[in-house]
DNA sequence: CAGTGGTCTAGACCACACC
DNA sequence: GTGTGGTCTAGACCACTGT
């Protein structure tokens, strides 16, 4: 019986070779959408990828590329001597680097962001050993109100090099942090963060309108750029009955 | 002035061209050990990548794949045009998609576990949409009660499909869960968590050891196996006072 | 056994950053 | 300009899977 019996091909598209765009990518591209939108289901078996490459005109190398992304996003599966399968499109995307207000912003809610203080202070001992400088040298210090659909969401600190000591408190209660830090030419490159959990104190109640005693959670969070040196340390607090972190995960 | 000013080659090793690991796979193996013990301190350019394949006597494509699995790594980033640059090894490893019992024994703690229950139950409508079951279906139930040092520190919920009620409840005490279900043949693919917080109930606060209203972390987790089937739903809640998750990012 | 993906090679041309 | 990494090609051999 025939290799291909069972399984698919690429469904039909056009490669763009003039593109900018690299055209494993355009494939990978045409082919997430194919899987997101059912057009190939999952379960589905692809021809082996020498025929693939063949069928779209592509060396094997290049086609390759494209499965190759598809396994990092979680989409197919891909076995020696078995085959490449589609699998459940469960995945939505690894966790991202992304500011409340951004998670905020791309859930459809309205963040609104009230600045309590902006200006700078002495590192103690713990900000120092966050953000890499020494323990009395002076850092850009932040507090602010997060608010969605008019309520307040979150608390938030955040210490930053001195350098950053001059941003507009203007521009910083209206957009995102990592926002504002993008358009200063900082590049994110990584983040370690802890989440945990503790009782409200009164002050934290009345801000963010919780009941005494109310859970919040809690996030630490360094920020990197890709030259390695920190660019932000936060210390938040949420409101618990209306936050959550959701996580997408794929095994190593 | 040579190209090579201020630039350091990998550092002199062996390939071993009769072993089943991969050429990349050893070189980027040995580049990860000299950057994380500090041979290679963050900062350092490396020769360009023709050069580096030239001296390991390996072709370029190969090279290339050793460095770009430190760049998605998070060790090494590159810039057409610039190089190819170490950073920080902040980031220790993504977030994994571990067991607790999995991560205490990595902290050098001595986890155990209480199986306080474990049969079939009937999947309410939560439980069958996770596990994407019927409602009214049986499906696999355990309650355990996880403690590290002595000390209790989690209480779990787990549903599973009902081909695992024959699990063995000694094992279970013995074991994390997903170390059972690999020797199951499960391979697990990948996950969601969402992670919120709330206060404690009585009898939780009694169970975990803690002081009436604590607050406490929750998780609730769906695993997916490769072929895209939930193989495990489950409801944690850990004592906050003692825990919290650790997640390390780079940003996509 | 035949078929699959995994690895590796030796070239080529291109886009971008810096001088 | 020159040098860098990014992309692409056309082959080759190997390891694993199922029959």
């Amino acid at each position: 019986m025939p290799a291909s019996s069972g399984t698919v091909p690429v469904p039909p598209f056009t490669l763009d070779r003039s593109s900018p765009v690299p055209l494993y990518f355009q494939v990978a591209q045409h082919l997430e959408h194919a899987i997101i939108d059912g057009t190939i289901p999952p379960g589905t078996l692809f021809h082996n990828e020498i025929q693939l490459a063949d069928e779209l005109g592509l060396s094997r190398p290049t086609m390759r590329r494209a499965m190759q992304h598809l396994v990092d996003k979680g989409l197919i599966v891909r076995r020696r001597g078995i085959g490449t399968r589609v699998v459940q499109p469960k995945v939505r995307r690894q966790l991202e680097l992304t500011s409340l207000y951004e998670d905020l912003s791309a859930s459809g809610q309205k963040p609104t962001t009230e600045l309590l203080s902006f200006g700078t202070a002495e590192a103690d001992e713990d900000v120092a050993a966050r953000l890499g400088v020494t323990v009395g040298s002076l850092v850009a210090r932040l507090d602010r109100l997060r608010s969605a659909n008019e309520r307040p969401i979150a608390r938030m600190t955040n210490y930053l090099p001195e350098r950053f000591a001059d941003l507009d408190p203007d521009v910083l209660a209206d957009q995102g942090l990592y926002q504002v830090l993008r358009t200063r030419g900082v590049v994110l490159h990584s983040a370690t963060q802890t989440i945990g959990a503790r009782t409200a104190t009164a002050a934290e109640s009345r801000q963010l309108g919780e009941p005494r005693g109310a859970a919040l959670l809690t996030m630490q969070r360094t920020a990197y750029d890709d030259h390695g040196a920190a660019v932000e340390y936060g210390t938040h607090v949420y409101a618990a009955s209306r936050y959550s972190f959701e996580i997408d995960l794929l095994t190593p």
